[in-house]
DNA sequence: ATAAACTTGATTAAATTAGTCATCAATATT
DNA sequence: AATATTGATGACTAATTTAATCAAGTTTAT
C-alpha cells in the first residue's frame, strides 16, 4: 500500500464516526473493535484527528467522538497529510537530475486524494453493502 | 520522495548508461562518481538492472556497462517495479473498506510512470544543460 | 600469470513505522 | 465529595524496511 497503515486507520476512524447517524459520541473502544484498529494506537491516532480538528473529543464516562465537520468537508490529502506530514515529500537533494518526475508525480497524487472526500468513502460502502444484501437474497 | 532512494540511483545509473554516445562500456566507478551513488551498493543496483534485462556488463579489464535496450524502450515503470519489486502494493488485508481509492491511486500512478521513458529523462537533461549554458553566456 | 573489473551473498546500520504502557486529566453518576 | 469511566499525552519498545558495507569469488584483457 502506499499510504501508511497508521493513515489508513485514521481513514477506518473517521469511517466510523461518519456513519454516526444520531448525534452520541462513539467511544474508542468501539472503533477500535469494529474497524479492526489496535486500540492503544488508536489513542495517538484520535489525538492526531483532533488536534487537525477532523473530531471532537469527550472525556468521562459517556464521552467518546464525534466528526467535527460534515463528511464532505474532508478530503483525503487533508486527512493524510495532517496524519503522516506530507504525503510523498520530495527528496532533499534538489540537484536531483530527475526530480520533475518525482514532483509531476506528487501533483497526480495530491489532485487525486483532494478530490475523494470522506463523503464518498462513506457513500461507496453504503452501496456495497447493500448489493451484498441483494446479493444473499437472490 | 514517493519512490525509495534505490530506484532513484537506478534511474540515475540508467541515465548515465543512456547518455553515453559511444559504445564502451562504462565502469560501476564511473557511475559511482558522476551520479553520486555509493559504490558497493551500485554493485547491487547493477545486479537488479542487468538480472532485469535493461543492462549487459562485462567483467575484466576495461569491462563496464552498457545499456541492453534503447532508451526509448525503457520506462520508470519497469524499472521500478524490477528494482524494488512492485511500486505501490496493495496491502494484504482485503477486507478492507476503502482499498478501492488506494487500488486507483495505484492505477494512476502505474499510468504516469509508465508513460515517462528513459530518453525523456536524457532529453530533459539534455535540454536543462544547454539552457543553464545559455544562462551564463548573458 | 596477473591485475582489473564485475558478482554474489552474508552481514550490519540506520531509519521509519507500528505499537505498548503507564500516568495524568476530565467528567458523569451516585 | 468519592468513584468509576473515559480520553490525553509522552516515554518507551518492537518490528520492519531501507540503505548500505564487506569479503570471497568469477571472468577476462594484457
Ligand atoms: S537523481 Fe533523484 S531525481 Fe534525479
Ligand atoms: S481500511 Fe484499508 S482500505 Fe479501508
Amino acid at each position: 500500500m502506499l499510504i501508511s497503515l497508521k493513515c489508513d486507520y485514521a481513514i477506518r476512524a473517521l469511517m466510523e464516526l461518519g456513519s454516526n447517524k444520531d448525534n452520541v459520541p462513539i467511544q474508542k473502544k468501539e472503533i477500535a473493535a469494529t474497524r479492526d484498529i489496535p486500540g492503544p494506537f488508536l489513542d495517538h491516532i484520535l489525538s492526531d484527528l483532533r488536534r487537525s480538528g477532523f473530531i471532537n473529543s469527550f472525556r468521562g464516562p459517556k464521552g467518546g467522538h464525534l466528526l467535527a465537520k460534515s463528511p464532505n468537508k474532508i478530503n483525503l490529502l487533508e486527512v493524510i497529510n495532517n496524519i503522516e506530514g506530507e504525503v510523498a515529500s520530495l527528496e532533499p537533494d534538489d540537484s536531483c537530475c530527475h526530480k520533475w518526475v518525482w514532483e509531476e508525480l506528487d501533483n497526480l497524487i495530491a489532485n487525486k486524494l483532494s478530490a475523494v472526500y470522506l463523503s464518498d468513502l462513506l457513500d461507496r460502502e453504503e452501496q456495497d453493502r447493500s448489493s451484498d444484501i441483494s446479493n444473499y437474497s437472490i
